[in-house]
DNA sequence: AGGTATTCACATGAAACTATTCTCTGAGTTAGG
DNA sequence: TAACTCAGAGAATAGTTTCATGTGAATACCTGT
């Protein structure tokens, strides 16, 4: 008792790095984009049309993760709704990240989502699916408005939900009388536009913008910007910001991903009590950022995920690299020994490539001629004695 | 030796089934006037 | 008679199971030299 008030008496009277944590956060807005200039324009030359009451094209938008394609839309979305507030032009930006509220993949969830945010209250289930199509008509159409609808991580949504979500959307504005819509798209996957019906693509895609990663100099700059306004001066030991931006480079120059390791640089080097943060804490960082982010991914697995993530484990520990067989039958042995009614072969396949997507095993599809065709399964072990105490937790084993 | 045909051990697909959540509807029930 | 309750029908989804079909290449099996 004494003890814990003391760490807390001294952890106030620590020194801290930071001046404003939250500089570093994915939420924080800055008032200002760095190269992204010319995106910056020409989505604001797209959707400039709004103000005088004429509907902007639909506009479509690549870039991989952390090129700023959010932050330059919601930026210039605020700043069209801060201008026409006044006048009597009516227009509204409705933001959807399809990804992000992992409750809409499918389209009545999606539509549901749009009428939430619209401030309706739609039962989650229960309801046909056009009648959610006639409540979201109902509700925007009752003024004479312009909507522009921002559908964050699109290709997530048609993954899931196929792409009549997106011909329905469009053939709104038909069935619309005071109100009309246009479309933003945004997606990771560049090639995500081909797989969708051609008529829906080009309706879609009117305008198209790509924004292209960030070069090791631009996200230096940017982490310059950001970490002068969020550690204490002189806190950043010597290449920090380099490396930084190096390692974010290699991946395809992500920004977020650089500002994440910063500030977990940052948090590592102020709970070690150290006056700054040297280049070490950020080798430091992408391991635990790479670790939490496994062990966060294992915890919510259902508990048949994690009794064939164990099995899996616990098969290649053994010998290295394995078949779907061979984890097949340490999994039916693990579930009658903890007492739980084991999936099907063909189930536990699909489980298995799952678990590859989700980057927490590796698994290929390879042929052994005569000897059959199976997956490869490997798992890549830096952290693997930390999922197996979580796993044990989940299944209840000693 | 060179060329086909087999064959293994699953992969991959599609459809159908189960369980669950939630709304809506209308019949039956209740309580108050 | 109005209000309330409650079961059942329907909509929708997640997670499987069942059935069916596919498949890459190491081997087995030929064939003709």
């Amino acid at each position: 008792m004494g003890t814990t008030k003391n760490f807390f008496e001294t952890y106030l009277k620590k020194e801290t790095l930071f001046l404003d944590k939250s500089v570093l956060q994915s939420s924080y807005t800055p008032d200002t984009i760095p190269h992204r200039e010319e995106q910056t324009k020409q989505v604001a030359e797209i959707l400039a049309p709004a103000l005088k009451m004429e509907l902007p094209s639909n506009l479509f938008i690549y870039g991989k993760t952390g090129t700023g394609k959010t932050l330059v839309i919601k930026h210039i979305t605020s700043q069209l709704i801060e201008i026409t507030r006044p006048q009597q032009v009516v227009l509204q930006a409705l933001y959807t990240n399809c990804k992000l509220k992992r409750v809409a993949d499918t389209e009545y969830r999606f539509i549901a989502e749009l009428c939430r945010t619209m401030g309706k209250t739609v039962p989650p289930t229960g309801l046909p699916t056009d009648e959610v199509y006639k409540i979201f008509l109902r509700t925007i159409d009752d003024t004479k408005q312009i909507i522009i609808l921002i559908l964050d991580e699109i290709d997530h949504l048609i993954n899931k939900a196929g792409d009549e979500v997106l011909y329905n959307l469009l053939r709104l504005n038909a069935e619309l009388s005071k109100c009309r819509i246009s479309i933003i798209g945004i997606s990771n996957d560049v090639q995500f536009i081909d797989y969708i019906d051609p008529r829906i693509r080009s309706s879609l895609s009117e305008e198209e913008i790509v924004f292209p990663p960030y070069n090791a100099l631009q996200i230096q700059h940017i982490l310059r910007d950001r970490a002068e306004k969020a550690f204490k001066k002189g806190s950043l030991n010597d290449g920090v910001v380099e490396k930084c931006a190096a390692y974010a480079a290699r991946e395809h120059g992500d920004a977020r991903r650089a500002l994440d390791l910063l500030r977990v640089a940052g948090e590592l080097a102020e709970r070690e009590g150290l006056p700054n943060v040297s280049v070490k804490h950020i080798d430091l960082a992408e391991d635990k950022i790479e670790r939490d982010r496994l062990v966060d991914i294992v915890t919510t697995q259902p508990q048949q995920f994690q009794a064939v993530l164990y099995s899996s484990i616990n098969v290649c520990a053994e010998r290295g690299d394995v078949s779907t067989g061979e984890v097949y039958d340490f999994y039916k042995k693990l579930c009658s020994h903890i007492g739980i009614r084991p999936l099907t072969q063909r189930r536990v396949s699909d489980v298995i490539a799952e678990l590859d997507m989700l980057g927490i095993i590796n698994a290929r599809v390879i042929s052994k001629g005569r000897y059959g065709r199976t997956k490869e399964i490997s798992v890549s072990g830096t952290n693997q004695e930390k999922i197996l105490v979580v796993l044990k937790e989940g299944l209840g084993l000693k």
